[in-house]
DNA sequence: GCAAGGTC
């Protein structure tokens, strides 16, 4: 009989290494797949055994509401509290699910390696859902890996003491992820569509509210506000210097310093009546600055913020990279302590010839390293050490600081600390007591590795108790206290961590997403400087509910899911508590949200005061004004109503044309980008479609019909059917795209780098360059029903004899224009969503539902 | 177009 097949699943495909690794002594065969899976055959139970080792890519569901509920102008968001939600396969591209399905057929034995938290809990169970497994199934057992390091000896351990995944774990995961989808979704959708477009200078497509970012953003305005309301005080203090051994040295104050002129004056005339010093005591201590705990994701974050002026999310990337190319260890740890297994001597062996280090690491291993600080254990992957040397010509700069810092911090976790010897000396004057401090290096120790942790020396001169010094000179300092500085980076990674905002993998994602979400921006020396709208916002909350805004707000969902994940209550009991409380504060703060938008009103300017003319409005015939900040979009003061526009590229009016259709003048829109595209289009076509169907063709159907269109949906002019307007599909469509369903269309405005796009996908055809005009006629092809297009060459460069430069024909049967054109690919257009059927083709009439069919060889692109 | 959590 075959010996039974056990699937073994990690959480990521370096982690399926390390197991199988580990389990096989290295004699494993290894296949691609959706991830890759390690073969190979062992113990398992004692028994002989088949493994076959692979693993997911982070979580394999993500949730979500059921299509009913993505309309958001269709749905109340207070409904979306109790609505249903669904999980779908958050990659549906890698195909995890199925791979593994197929990977468990035949499998007697599931063993869940998944990461020993919380979400790798859950992430157990999504695998089991995968697989096919049943929890009480005694053919088709089920097992739990659990493993404090991903090292061989921990990999090997938990191998012997296999247990069963904890249902509670995972049930807290899935209360988590519903409470925050609903509560944050709710909000969102709310102030998004209350203040979107309700004042002309917001700058912001989506006003965003999450239980994480908002906290965050609110730790950012906190500091501003405290800056804001800051107010500076001024404060005296008295500074006796004297001249030692031709030093002048300048002593401080007992009193530190004093917020009343008079009371330092009457002090400084004391001491000044006195002149003479006197040394009231002496004393010296030995004090030691300890060496840093190994080094965890937050703490590389932090340092790479703060003195390397990288964003969390350069770090991670650049982190990530050396890790992958094997300079340094997994970089995505919460754990500041080193397993005891580590191999220290290994390490630092890597790093003995290394031309930076080299002597340093020579003299640890010489002279015997020190065992470092005891840190955190959290149980996942060891601090970030280096795994091999590097100098500065094998990276680039920036990967090179960060990993001369990861080396930096390694030496320093395994060097001596620093002791230094601190001198106090005690004096007196005038019934006035003063001191000085003296500091003496003894040992460097880890300072000498990371010299910017360096404690100063200080020299003092020689005194004895007794001593009598006359004073030189009595200043009297004025200062004034100054407001901290704006919140840096890395403080804010401080505050959430001690908060409990985000883990070490998401921190980076919220700061982004506030910074993204126009909150606030990060400034010289990575300071985060919010916006109005962020200060803004989180005022607003403040005087609706404090609570939305405070960090408490995430640890009230962390406290109550505790309760199921020790199964001490019931998940749905919980998730229906929780969500029962904040659809009540969402319902309050609806019915107070005018208190906020006083605050919206007295910072931004209400629509009809911005923006400046740009078309005329096809029903009262007067200007409308375009309003450039995001969402951009056209306002009509007289009739009162918005008109959404394509977002991201530059508009301008078209040659004061007008749509046949409602008069309105029509506009000109030109992607961003140097190979952006311009197409023309009628603001109010774009935001009502004439033509039933349109608006659900065009990529994103999901605003429906009482949505705003126009946040890139809606109809320009190449989508319009209409017969006889110059500036249709049915005019300015010449044939078929060669890349999908869609038609090419002559961009009007690409002179002289003529071209065509596809209105369907990102496919672009170079037209004759150079060409003093070229446009579309009202002839078709007879061999391929084509547009016959008419180019005007120039007459310096025109391929015609005899210097002629006119010349009609079809880009695909022509043969000189056939010569000429050339396909090339953009940028991503707009979505390739939707089968639009073509309205190409003589008066229009074709309409929907017909197909394209087969393409004649002759429209084939092939040959170019 | 929306949250936060994995991971790439």
């Amino acid at each position: 009989m075959a010996p039974p097949k056990v699937l073994m699943v990690a959480e990521k495909p370096s982690i399926a290494l390390s197991i199988a690794s580990s389990i096989s002594g290295c004699q494993m065969h290894s296949r691609k797949g959706s991830t890759d899976v390690h073969e190979f055959e062992g113990m398992f139970i004692g028994l002989p055994a088949y493994f076959k080792v692979t693993s997911v890519i982070g979580h394999v569901f993500s949730v979500d509401f059921p299509a009913k509920y993505q309309d958001w102008s269709a749905t109340d968001p207070i409904d979306l509290f109790q609505a249903p939600i669904q999980k779908t396969e958050a990659n549906p591209k890698a195909h995890i699910c199925r791979h593994l399905s197929q990977e468990a057929h035949g499998c007697s034995h599931l063993v869940l390696w998944l990461d020993c938290d919380r979400e790798g809990e859950n992430i157990c169970f999504e695998v089991i859902q995968c697989t096919g497994f049943q929890a009480n199934d005694a053919r088709r057992k089920v097992h739990r890996a659990r493993f404090s390091s991903v090292t061989g000896k921990d990999i090997l351990k938990a191998m012997s003491c296999l247990v069963e995944p904890n249902k509670c774990e995972a049930l807290a995961v899935d209360a988590r992820q519903e409470i925050d989808l609903k509560v944050g979704v709710a909000f969102t959708r709310y102030q998004t569509g209350y203040f979107q477009g309700k004042y002309g200078d917001l700058d912001s497509r989506v006003i965003s509210y999450g239980p994480c970012q908002t906290p965050t953003l609110g730790f950012c305005v906190q500091r501003y506000l405290q800056i804001t309301t800051f107010k500076p005080e001024k404060f005296w203090a008295l500074r006796p210097h004297i001249m030692v051994d031709g030093y002048e040295l300048q002593l401080e104050w007992e009193r530190h310093r004093l917020f009343d002129m008079d009371v330092a004056l009457m002090f400084q005339k004391l001491v000044l009546q006195d002149r003479i010093l006197e040394v009231t005591d002496m004393s010296e201590k030995q004090e030691s600055k300890g060496r840093p705990p190994g080094l965890n994701t937050v703490n590389l974050l932090k340092i790479a913020s703060s003195a390397l002026g990288f964003g969390p999310q350069m770090a991670m990337q650049l982190a990530e990279r050396l890790y992958i190319q094997g300079f340094i260890s997994y970089p995505r740890t919460e754990s500041t302590a080193y397993p005891s297994s580590f191999d220290f001597k290994g390490t630092l062996g890597a790093l003995a010839n290394n031309p930076m280090w080299g002597d340093y690491v020579q003299g640890l291993l010489s002279d015997g390293y020190h065992k470092p600080q005891s840190g955190t254990d959290a149980g996942d992957h060891p601090p970030i050490t280096p795994m091999r040397s590097a100098n500065e010509d094998m990276l680039e700069r920036d990967a090179w600081r960060l990993y001369q810092y990861v080396c930096q911090h390694f030496l320093g976790t395994v060097s001596p600390n620093c002791k230094y010897t601190r001198t106090k000396v005690e004096f007196s004057i005038g019934g006035e007591f003063f001191h000085c401090i003296g500091l003496h290096v003894t040992v460097k120790g880890f300072t000498s590795i990371m010299p910017w942790l360096a404690v100063s020396e200080k020299n003092l001169p020689q005194f004895a108790k007794g001593d009598k010094i006359e004073v030189s000179k009595v200043e009297l300092f004025e200062g004034q206290t100054a407001p901290p500085d704006y919140l840096s980076e890395s403080e804010l990674i401080s505050l959430m961590e001690k908060n409990g905002i985000g883990t070490d993998a998401s921190i980076s994602a919220h700061i982004n997403n506030i910074c993204e979400r126009n909150y606030v921006q990060v400034q010289a020396g990575r300071k985060l400087v919010p916006t109005a709208l962020g200060i803004t916002l989180i005022r607003g909350y403040q005087c609706i509910d404090p609570d939305l805004c405070l960090p408490d707000i995430r640890g009230f969902i962390e406290q109550q899911i505790n309760l199921v994940a020790k199964g001490e209550a019931d998940h749905s009991c919980v998730v229906q508590h929780v969500l029962e409380q904040f659809k009540q504060k969402y319902s309050y703060f609806v019915k107070q949200i005018d208190n906020m938008d006083a605050l919206f009103e007295a910072q931004f300017s209400p629509l009809a005061d911005s923006g400046r003319a740009l078309s005329k409005c096809g029903k009262c015939l007067r200007y409308m004004k375009y309003i450039s900040s995001q969402p951009s979009r056209l306002y009509c003061g007289t009739c009162e109503e918005v008109y959404y526009l394509p977002q991201k590229g530059t508009i301008k009016l078209y040659k004061e044309l007008t749509c046949p259709l409602d008069n309105f003048e029509l506009l000109i829109f030109s992607m961003a980008g140097p190979e952006g595209k311009s197409f023309p289009l009628c603001p109010f076509c774009y935001n009502s479609p004439p033509f039933e169907g349109i608006d659900t063709l065009f990529g994103v159907s999901k605003t429906g019909s009482s949505g705003k269109l126009g946040k890139g949906t809606g109809m320009p002019c190449f989508l319009c059917p209409h017969p006889t307007c110059r500036h249709s599909l049915i005019a300015q469509g010449v044939c078929a795209c060669p890349e999908c369903n869609g038609t090419l269309v002559l961009d009007p405005i690409s002179a002289p780098k003529w071209r065509l796009y596809c209105n369907m996908c990102n496919c672009l055809v170079l037209l004759p360059q150079g060409a003093h005009r070229i446009a579309t006629t009202r002839e078709r092809c007879p061999e391929c029903d084509s547009t016959i297009i008419e180019v005007d060459f120039n007459k310096n460069t025109t391929p015609l004899e005899d210097g002629a430069t006119l010349h009609s024909g079809c880009i695909l049967c022509d043969d000189l224009l056939h010569s000429l054109v050339e396909v090339k690919h953009g940028k991503s257009f707009f979505k390739r969503a939707g089968r639009w059927a073509r309205a190409r083709g003589r008066g229009g009439h074709r309409g929907r539902g017909r197909g394209l069919g087969k393409m004649d060889p002759k429209m084939s692109f092939r040959d170019f």
